[in-house]
RNA sequence: GCCCCGCUAGCUCAGUGGAUAGAGCAUCUGUCUUCUAAACAGAGGGUCUGAGGUUCGAAUCCUCAGCGGGGCACCA
């Protein structure tokens, strides 16, 4: 079982903060008091701006509140002092609360109950199922897999969902093609052209027994089926090298099986979405300015999007999930305002519908194109620089940022890459703890912190005291990319902290005096679990020895 | 034309409206007979694209402009 902390230090001080303010007689609305990481040494740990927040609303001196407050306030355990500086009140954590916190920092340190067991679907990475994932794919499936760590994490019921389009007009010319190439033709305009379509159709040929007697219409969807399988197959084992997991594989053909499509459709008619024009229907919602959009087109086939408004039934009502979450890759972002205005017109809160868009991932030799088969795919970049490296790199960037994906270098990477720097912190923790039981085979249970004194020592604590505002910042904003930037910091502490025993040995972890040592190696403990932890969230692994 | 994202050190990028804007890489200078040097200590490097505005306070919010990328289907 993992210990559920509710909450960092960051959340004591915000109560202490909270409460003082009280006592200077505001009441009702407080503002956002905007307490956060301290910049600067001398200002201690975290600060607030408290008391010229405060200043106008109590319309009074703002260096006069800031020290009532400073006075004032008690954080929880002693934590932190409060000390008055200008305008702001600063906070410094006490180097008792983190000597203290070391003991309590077990593996999985920083897990929260924010999410209380919301149930949760984070669908993520649904790409046509008509060729290889490619390095832009990576991206979304690996954003979405780390999203789903932090989310799992911090308490929700998390499932994640991988949508596959296997009727839509993409999948369909892709069964064409698959067609073409079994009748050694080449792919149809618009179709897809790279060399696994031959493959697919030989596969075929062998599989399905006098498939190239049949006429195309019939043929066609069997191939289809047949092929989309294979790929899912193919996307199934590429992300697992990278640690990404699915609990679901949803087929688009199961939503118009159980006459989901059909339901919403009948729903929309009913309360006037839906219109008639040039022979198709139209979704609008008379209450925004969107653009309407086909349904049914005028052949008498659904659109994507037919399939997509018996998706959101699938999964806010039969399914029932309290909140839906999206990975999608910009170039999609267009379809956002459609996707929310129809959960509205279904009679589900928009807001439950979370869309989060990623920027493209570019290569600098020119663009990718997956119908003319020209691509890096997501295996290829694997097999050159490591499931490791892939993770930590895409996930080191703001959803925000395009990639420049430099294959070069990414394929030069060794010592640069930032990975290594944070998986040697753990190795050497790792060793040291070995080495400290080979030498010390009958070290006490129990460690006595107190003889942790050095700012080395107790500045990787204090390190440690941050991880829990990073989960919870990471997860309110879904944004995971704060979970590398704290795993480097935390890194560097972990150095430093090993350094200071190259510089002078009386300073390593493993000495001669036992309670030292074992002290010492509360503290690696400690820092381990809590790289581990972090890496785990990045699917990352955590080596012992490099 | 409209919509979305970006523009921060030579390069790649962090930076919930707060104090003196950071990191990695690259460059330069030091540190291994040692618990792992894939490390550590230090130096240089900035008009936060530009102009207005809001605010006690702006890289951050608003407006306009520029540049780059993406999108505006009866494709997804």
């Amino acid at each position: 079982m993992t210990p559920v902390v509710s909450g960092g230090v960051r959340d004591s001080i915000n109560e202490a903060l909270l409460d003082a303010v009280r006592r200077l007689g505001v009441d009702g609305d407080i503002p956002d008091l905007e307490l956060g990481r301290a910049k600067v040494a001398e200002h201690g740990d975290y600060a607030t701006s408290a008391g010229l927040k405060l200043a106008r609303v109590l319309h009074q001196d703002p260096k006069a509140i800031t020290a009532r407050l400073a006075e004032t306030i008690h954080v929880a355990e002693g934590a932190a002092i409060a000390e008055a500086s200008g305008g702001y009140v600063n906070f410094r954590l006490t180097d008792a609360w983190l000597r203290g916190l070391i003991g309590r920092v077990q593996p999985g340190y920083g897990a929260q109950d924010i999410g209380r067991g919301v149930r949760l679907q984070v669908e993520f990475g649904s790409v046509n199922p008509t060729g290889p994932l490619h390095i832009g794919h990576g991206r979304g499936v690996t954003l979405g897999d780390s999203i789903c760590r932090l989310l799992e994490f911090t308490g929700h019921s998390v499932q994640r969902e991988y949508y596959v389009n296997s009727d839509n007009t993409q999948t369909r010319r892709f069964g064409a093609s698959v067609y073409a190439r079994l009748h050694g033709l080449e792919p149809p305009e618009g179709g897809y052209t790279g060399e696994y379509v031959i493959e697919l159709a030989e596969m075929a040929r062998r599989d399905l027994a006098g498939i190239e007697n049949l006429a195309e219409e019939e043929a066609e969807p069997k191939l289809r089926m047949y092929a989309i399988n294979k790929m899912v197959e193919r996307i199934r084992a590429t992300v697992a090298r990278v640690n990404v997991r699915y609990d679901e594989w949803y087929y688009e053909n199961r939503l118009w099986e159980s006459g989901l499509p059909q339901e919403a459709i009948q729903r929309l008619r009913e309360s006037g979405h839906l219109k008639e024009r040039d022979g198709a229907l139209w979704f609008g919602d008379p209450s925004d300015d969107e653009e309407d959009r086909v349904v049914i087109r005028a052949n008498g086939q659904p659109t994507y999007f037919a399939s997509d408004l018996g998706y959101l039934l699938s999964r806010f009502e039969q399914r029932g999930y309290n909140r839906v979450i999206e990975v999608w890759a910009a170039d999609h972002h267009g379809y956002v305002p459609r996707m929310k205005s129809a959960a509205a017109a279904l009679g589900f809160d928009p807001s439950k519908l979370v869309i989060i868009l990623h920027q493209m991932v570019n290569l600098k030799e020119g663009k990718m194109s997956k119908r003319a088969g020209r691509f890096v795919t997501l295996d290829e970049l694997i097999d050159r620089v490591g499931s490791d490296a892939v993770r930590y790199f895409y996930l080191l960037r703001s959803p925000d940022t395009t990639i420049e994906f430099d294959l070069e270098l990414a394929v030069t990477q060794g010592n640069e890459n930032p990975v290594y720097y944070a998986q040697y912190a753990h190795a050497r923790l790792a060793n040291v703890e070995a080495t400290a039981s080979q030498r010390h085979p009958h070290l006490a249970e129990k460690a006595d912190v107190s003889l942790l004194v050095h700012p080395w020592e107790l500045d990787v604590a204090r390190q440690l005291a941050f991880w829990p505002d990073v989960v919870e910042d990471s997860t309110a904003l879904l944004e995971p990319h704060r979970i590398p930037y704290y795993v480097h910091d935390l890194a560097t502490e972990v150095h430093r902290f090993y350094h200071a025993g190259n510089a002078q040995s009386e300073h390593r972890v493993v000495v001669d005096d036992p309670a030292l040592t074992r002290a010492r190696l509360e503290l690696c403990r400690a820092a381990r679990h809590t790289l581990k932890t972090a890496l785990d969230l990045m699917g990352v692994s955590a080596p012992e020895r490099m």
